[in-house]
RNA sequence: GCCUCCUUAGCUCAGUGGUAGAGCACCCGCCUUGUAAGCGGAAGGUCCUCGGUUCAAUCCCGAGAGGGGGCUCCA
């Protein structure tokens, strides 16, 4: 049998060894469990891959990024297996490694029940133990037909091979069509058979029976495609190791506890009444004043910014958004219309035609109309346009939810009228001031996603796209953010930058967006006279900062958990007396925060003092000033900070510095 | 919009084919306290809405509304 040298990659190492045509990659990289596949001249593989002369061999852990995709893909085949065993009649739909976990796509005819998916869970566990081998097998086009008769989604997904067809999906993504067969470790049976692209462990034990778990089932239309039917998606994660698994559920459980939606019941702060309809929210006097503080600050920065604040109304007659071109694009989107004034006759025949009157769902109309109110001058550009503008959408009502995404909302919105020069300029300015002042507010961890043409759904020249798309490319990539393409994510009338922030556990949010316009302006008929005396059409640039201020407010009470920092808290110093002897005492410390515009109160109430830390740290206020004959006697007080933290006998005007400074500094 | 689950006191949730309960909160007393729950009492419900089945429905069935989880969508 003929040697020959193939490289192995292990980090930053690289070294020679002999292998035989009967070497696999995992004789050569395997070591135990902790190796799952092997990548091979850039391709990741089965251990089981026989090696050629040349090949360079690295061991993909099962902790890494791939390693894992491959541990949960393997992990849905097992599930998909348990599930076909119990149900022989489900049809298998895909099943893909998502982020965190998989999922699988069936066919059955009644959805899973959570009682299901613990008797699926427990045959996986079985399944597991039995140390099948997945073990690949190339076939044809005819073969793969003729093994997957009863399959008829796979039959379809062989159909599309060839064709337009996602290289995401892992069934028919590799260069040829391929079968795992699960074969039982002890007798060799083939036991179950997925077609599938690959690659797999070795085997199921390197499934780990304590770290993968089955989340929850819901449906999913096949190839995700509202005309196809409905499949059931059972959804599951799969970790390397048990504490992996634990600590990830650890993750959803703090995600759950910061959920705005609780913090809004449990905080006080708004409520979304059934009265007033899916969507629509009302904030409580707490909730009052975080937004109030949030958007204050907002209107101090846009001022120093150069922007001047407009105001308009919530309704427009039809045309309005029949020039901007909105009723073309988007009127599903819309409330449907209010008809005034129509008269009929006693046959039901018009007599008078009635005028339609929109909600607006879109402030840029109105700005254009005050841009055009009389002539205009290069002098005044850049003009920027700001509103807190409330826009009511009609968003279909699956997609409602919490304060992220509403039927009715504010967006701190402003329009920028530019030349074609001072586009660029303006640009990179308005990404520097966007990105200063969400980091005012406490996001730090941004990147950049630049939006492009959608080739189907877009008006406009080409020269307006490049350019447009240039001009916010060269902004973005000025700011030295990652930047990630979004092709095919623009709106119809223009691209766009929006800056996406991972919040203090690590999700991300959309925030800000940026877009370039060309369009609207030629629709409504803007105009600037140039400094030679022409007519010259603006530019717009669209701007969201919050992108409305009800999400960012969602967002802000995640990040934070609820414990906002002390300049938007609602309640941000509560006295505590130790007893009521100390009432009056602390009511004048309060008195003399008030008057530095501080937001303190004193809890008289007849409950005990621990009682009251209780509440004061439920509710999340920063500062707990607790005073008894000790602090009285030293004309001081006691601090006692939301995380526990305590600093005893502190004197008052210290105290009140050192809130007031906390205040001013934004912490 | 589609699939699925849920809806009982202000909140969190028990419970039953014969019109209902707990804890917390609220209100009233008592207690006067040193860093996360003192004690007692009172009050509070169209069991989401509308239909149907039944001698009888909060409970079973159907439709609707609102909410959750997904899919699709997100100017």
């Amino acid at each position: 049998m003929s040697e020959f040298m193939v490289t192995i990659i292990r980090g930053e190492l690289s070294e020679q060894v002999a292998a035989t045509s009967t070497t696999t990659a995992g004789d050569l990289v395997g070591d135990g469990k902790t190796v799952v596949v092997a990548r091979i001249n850039g391709l990741v593989k089965d251990l089981s891959t026989m090696l050629h002369a040349g090949d360079v061999v690295e061991p993909v852990l099962v902790t890494s990024d791939e390693g894992l995709a491959v541990l949960r893909h393997s992990t849905t085949h097992l599930m998909a297996q348990a599930i076909q065993d119990i149900n022989p009649q489900a049809r298998l739909g895909i099943g893909p490694p998502i982020k965190d976990g998989f999922y699988y796509d069936f066919d059955v005819e009644k959805p899973f029940t959570p009682e299901d998916l613990a008797t699926v869970e427990k045959r996986m566990g079985e399944i597991l133990k039995q140390g099948q081998r997945f073990q690949r097998r190339v076939v044809s086009e005819a073969e793969a037909r003729a093994e997957l008769k009863h399959e008829p989604y796979k039959l379809e997904l062989i159909g599309l091979k060839g064709g337009n067809v996602d290289s995401d999906v892992m069934e028919v993504g590799g260069a040829e069509l391929t079968i795992y067969d699960n074969v039982d470790g002890r007798t060799g049976d083939v036991v179950w058979g997925d077609l599938c692209r690959g690659p797999h462990v070795p085997n199921t034990r390197f499934i780990n029976a304590n770290a993968f778990k089955l989340m929850r089932s819901a449906a999913a239309y096949w190839r995700g495609s509202e005309k196809n039917p409905m499949l059931q998606r059972v959804y599951g994660t799969a970790w390397a190791s048990k504490d992996d698994l634990k600590h990830y559920l650890t993750m959803l459980e703090e995600a759950e506890r910061r959920d705005h939606r609780r913090l809004g019941a449990e905080l006080d702060l708004f409520s979304f009444p059934d009265e007033l309809g899916s969507g629509l929210a009302v904030f409580h006097p707490k909730g009052g004043i975080i937004r109030r503080t949030m958007e204050d600050y907002s209107r101090v920065r846009h001022e120093d910014a150069g922007y001047e604040f407009v105001y308009t109304p919530h309704i427009t007659k039809s045309n309005l958004f029949e020039a901007s071109g909105h009723l073309g694009f988007y009127k599903d989107a819309m409330f449907p219309p209010m008809r005034l004034d129509e008269e009929r006759d006693a046959d039901g025949n018009i007599k008078r035609q009635g005028v339609d009157y929109y909600l607006k769902p879109m402030n840029c109309p109105y700005h254009n109309l005050i841009f055009r109110s009389r002539g205009r001058s290069y002098r005044e550009l850049p003009l920027r346009l700001f509103e807190f503008g409330s826009v009511y959408r009609y968003e279909k009502s699956g997609v409602v939810h919490g304060l992220t995404r509403v039927r009715g909302m504010t967006q701190d919105d402003a329009h920028i009228y530019c030349t074609r020069d001072q586009m660029q300029g303006e640009l990179k300015n308005l990404l520097g001031f966007v990105l200063d002042l969400l980091r005012d507010y406490g996001l730090d961890d941004f990147y950049l996603e630049l939006s492009t043409r959608n080739d189907e759904k877009f008006v406009g020249s080409d020269e307006d796209w490049a350019q447009a798309t240039a001009a916010l490319e060269e902004a973005a990539l000025s700011s030295g953010l990652d930047l990630v393409p979004d092709p095919g994510g623009a709106a119809f009338y223009g691209p766009k930058i929006s800056v996406q922030a991972r919040d203090a556990i690590g999700r991300t949010w959309q925030m800000s967006t940026i877009q370039v316009d060309f369009q609207m302006p030629q629709r409504m008929e803007l105009e600037y006279t140039a400094a030679d005396g022409s007519h010259q059409r603006p530019i717009m640039i669209h701007r969201a900062l919050f992108g409305s201020v009800e999400r960012f407010f969602g967002v802000l009470l995640e990040h934070y958990a609820g414990a906002l920092p002390a300049w938007l808290s609602p309640v941000q110093v509560v006295g505590i007396p130790i007893t009521s002897e100390h009432v009056e005492y602390l009511r004048d410390v309060a008195g003399k925060l008030q008057g530095l515009r501080i937001r303190a109160e004193v809890d008289a109430s007849d409950d005990r003092m621990q009682k009251k830390i209780r509440n004061a740290q439920a509710q999340k206020v920063p500062f707990m000033l607790i005073a008894g004959d000790d602090d009285v006697a030293k004309g001081a007080v006691s601090f006692r900070y939301r995380n526990g933290e305590q600093r005893n006998g502190v004197p008052i005007p210290e105290a009140i510095a050192e809130i007031a400074e906390a205040v001013r500094n934004r912490t």
